[in-house]
DNA sequence: TTGAAATGATAGAAAAAGTATCATGTCTGA
DNA sequence: TCAGACATGATACTTTTTCTATCATTTCAA
């Protein structure tokens, strides 16, 4: 079909008004269905009239009809908006559908995320919630993601995007209850956890007054496995007080209060535009229950 | 088809704005096509993704590409839009093609309109005329009468019509030139052609000075055919001027001048509401031709 | 690395659409 | 046949939407 030469059409709303008036046959009926006055719809149909130079409806007192050419038209309006209307209708059913898709670290998410997803979906069962873990900071607005989860001890400013704070928590270190059993030796000689070359973490390991050269390291490389070597007794590490709070607090890990208080906030990080209203319900869902008990 | 929810619907400039953007693949484009600034049309697609809620559009520095939603949407709008201007395309172009339809008397027409209608499609062969001569006034607005042709001494006040004089002519008194031979008798004495009982034919001549209950007449009872009654000689009858002047100028009658000086202006009455430019075209052409001769 | 051509952002101007109001016309039912 | 409900007509004025003008930034290509 040929090209749609927008600047001989007339006002779109003059169409939209004509339209549900020849549909109801009445120009306050009209007004009603658009929520605006029979003035504003009787004006958009005489521009209409007046723009394409033909009559489409014949006032008659209390009553209209359309005229021969009214009708025609209003046929091909009808279909098209009704075209229209579909197209929006399935994007916005589309949209609706597809679950609220969130990207994160490996750890955060086994952490953090899984053990509440059960409790959100009894809450929301109609909001369905993939989680991607990954390491590198994905691309978001390439990918269908709706928001990751990034953690920092500064706001980030990541142009583009929307940072939003979820939850902020102090860094603790935590060990297996048999290599801390009786007295805890200084920090200087346990075995240590951490991600040999990561700069966050290297310079909270200094902000503890720990000298890095001298100071062992069990680490295996995959830093998502820290939490279950610390746990088999390994060697201690240090994390968020929130990852580790149900191990702490059934024993299985025992927590040193470490000498500098470190705090980090994990950010909701959104891209720009439009935010589907389920993700938003479940970030909002998430600021409310990261903080408790799972 | 479901009836359409309209306040559900987007505004349509943003529908209108993304359609194009999508064809064109760059809002520039879109921009250009419209005639409106880049700006613009990157407002109105922002609004709409924000309406719905949904990206449709991924910008990527100097390009963008829809997403799947945004090509899914596309397709429907492009339908939608598509059909919605054929529509109007139709309506327009049956317009154009219609005659304009005229409509005045019997008399009018034979005597101003027919012979100078041939030299009217000769400068505009594109726009038929089509003359329906009525005695009475037809009801325009019903009928598909662009405009109507009507006398009147004083400009007529119609309501829901637009008046505009087309040509104003002296009344003049004509008579066979047999009639009229020699010395020319009183005007009392004559015998007149006049439609007995038209209140203003009659007023016309008592302001001649006349006296209707001793005047004779030779009128038939057709006012149409008082022309052709006088040219053979019948009676005397006055007309304005410039429907008999080619008559007075060949000879074929002679003109008495009045003793009181009365002109009939002719209106064009044109319906309120559209005008169709073929219509306005040949009454433009009218008011420049009408004095002139055939 | 410089210019051309996109997009992004936004305050303020312009245009479009709508409201409020009053007038008029026409059915309907007491 | 008269009042009242309900429709359209007309229009000054207000509100909302849309667009412009402008400047910044990004990207691509010569």
């Amino acid at each position: 079909m040929s090209e749609i030469d927008w600047k001989s059409l007339p006002a779109l709303s003059s169409l939209r008004a004509f339209e549900l008036t020849a549909r109801t046959q009445s120009f306050a009926a009209a007004a009603r269905a658009l929520n605006v006055t029979h003035a504003a719809i009787a004006q958009r149909v005489r521009s209409l009239e007046a723009d394409l130079g033909v009559h489409l409806v014949r006032r008659a007192g209390r009553t209209i009809a359309l005229t021969e050419a009214g009708q025609r038209l209003s046929r091909h309006l009808t279909e098209g908006f009704e075209t229209i209307a579909a197209g929006i209708a399935e994007v916005k059913a589309d949209e609706h559908s597809k679950p609220v898709h969130v990207t994160t670290t490996v750890f955060f998410s086994q952490l953090m995320l899984l053990p509440r997803l059960e409790v959100f979906s009894r809450e929301c069962p109609d909001i369905r919630v993939s989680v991607t873990p990954t390491q590198d900071i994905v691309d978001l607005t390439s990918q269908d993601v709706d928001f990751a989860i990034r953690a920092s001890p500064t706001p980030p400013d990541w142009p583009g995007m929307r940072i939003e704070p979820l939850i902020t928590s102090d860094l603790i270190i935590v060990g297996a209850p048999a290599l801390l059993d009786g007295t805890i030796p200084p920090l200087q000689d346990l075995p240590w956890i951490w991600t040999e070359g990561s700069e966050t973490e290297e310079a909270v390991l200094r902000a503890f007054g720990l000298h890095l050269e001298t100071l062992r390291n069990a680490d295996f490389g995959v830093t998502s496995y820290h939490i279950s070597l610390v746990r088999r007794g390994l060697g201690v590490s240090m994390f968020p007080e929130v990852f580790v709070r149900d191990d702490v607090a059934s024993g299985t890990l025992r927590q040193i209060t470490p000498p500098t208080k470190i705090s980090v906030t994990f950010y909701a990080v959104t891209p720009v535009g439009p935010v589907r209203p389920q993700a938003q319900i479940f970030l909002d869902w998430l600021k409310q229950n990261l903080g408790r008990d799972t």
